[in-house]
DNA sequence: TATTTACAATACGATACGTATCGTTTTATT
DNA sequence: AATAAAACGATACGTATCGTATTGTAAATA
């Protein structure tokens, strides 16, 4: 994996990487995705438009770069021994990404996925899924714990996402900490409802 | 609100207006947004260009319009007497107009409103508070015959919607019979649940 | 008949994507 | 030291699409 910098000529420009990226997380977040073009992501990293489709297929992958290094910078998986409390932590996770005004970029790759299909795949694999790979440790542990039934562990997944996205997408209501005690609520709620039916049947 | 043709120029084509809606949901459902492009509604609609700019203030509108009035003429809300079964009505619902190849059209709609602020605020108004407005009846139904408790009603309707737009956006899963069936019982054993919590406080 | 409005067709300006090319700079190889 | 390779910033280019403006014609009222 590692090339010990054997390639004959130039080496890529990592600063350049960071400064496009870093640029683009500042547009997408102070103008939404209208003002993102790759000109002006382009302009303000201080970088010709070819540096950045040298390195990137096309303007959603750097704003998937963009999100994805900011994003496993950030948000961590809480282990507090307890699924309620362990959600709620997780959504105050999501709290923070809001905070730092992540929504319209998110909002971003959903409408780039909307138009290119092949980039929602990508998107779900590298971003959706990672996410929801990492999340679902919380609900493994509280069906060790026996708080929850394992069979229920994606439909609570769908669940929480579900009203997640619902309020990053739609604005149905905000992303903070009260919305991350209202999500965790219903999902454990729902979590000891399906263990309960299960165990009647 | 009728005006008796009192106007003074000739009067507007009904017949062009629908021949409008027909090819936009034509050629997003066969072909996704990318093709829909206003020209190619105009020209497979037989219908100048100007003419669509003439009634609809842009291309999101006309494909608003065109879900609107294909869905409200397909879906109704069910009233078996059970909550559980009521969902699993509506969620069938769902489940025609995914067969009727809707899902590329309603996220067509979600693309734009990411796009443009003022245009989501319409879609939300006009479509997806009006469904939710609708599926909230149902969940009213069951608060009346005590099967959850009334204040649980727009978590659950959260939940529902959460579950079901994971789908259509994301394809996380089919939004089919099989999921319809999920979502329901997921969400009516959520109600059970947050129902019991509030009853143990 | 004159006026008003809609119609289809189509030219137009603006914007943004993604590609191609230029001369320059940085690195490894010879 | 000289050469080859690859990336760099800058920028011109071709294509696509949006939404506007214009033109000549058709359908309605006054």
């Amino acid at each position: 994996m590692k090339d010990d910098g054997k390639k004959r000529g130039r080496p890529r420009d990592e600063k350049a990487r960071a400064r496009v990226l870093k640029a683009a997380l500042r547009i997408v977040r102070a103008e939404g995705l209208g003002a993102a073009t790759v000109e002006r992501i382009a302009h303000e990293a201080g970088v010709g438009k070819q540096t950045i489709y040298r390195w990137w297929p096309s303007r959603a992958h750097v704003l998937l770069d963009a999100l994805k290094s900011f994003v496993e910078q950030v948000v961590h998986i809480p282990d507090t021994g307890a699924l309620a409390t362990d959600l709620l932590g997780l959504a105050q996770a999501n709290d923070k990404a809001a905070s730092a005004q992540l929504l319209p970029l998110m909002r971003a790759l959903v409408a780039e996925g909307i138009a290119d299909r092949d980039f929602m795949a990508l998107f779900k694999r590298d971003y959706l899924d990672a996410r929801r790979q990492k999340a679902r440790l919380i609900f493994e542990r509280a069906a060790a714990r026996g708080e929850i039934e394992a069979g229920d562990i994606e439909t609570l997944l769908d669940t929480y996402y579900g009203m997640l996205w619902l309020r990053i997408l739609f604005e149905t209501g905000p992303v903070d900490h009260q919305a991350a005690a209202s999500i965790a609520r219903a999902v454990s709620g729902a979590g000891k409802a399906l263990a309960k039916r299960e165990a009647q049947e």
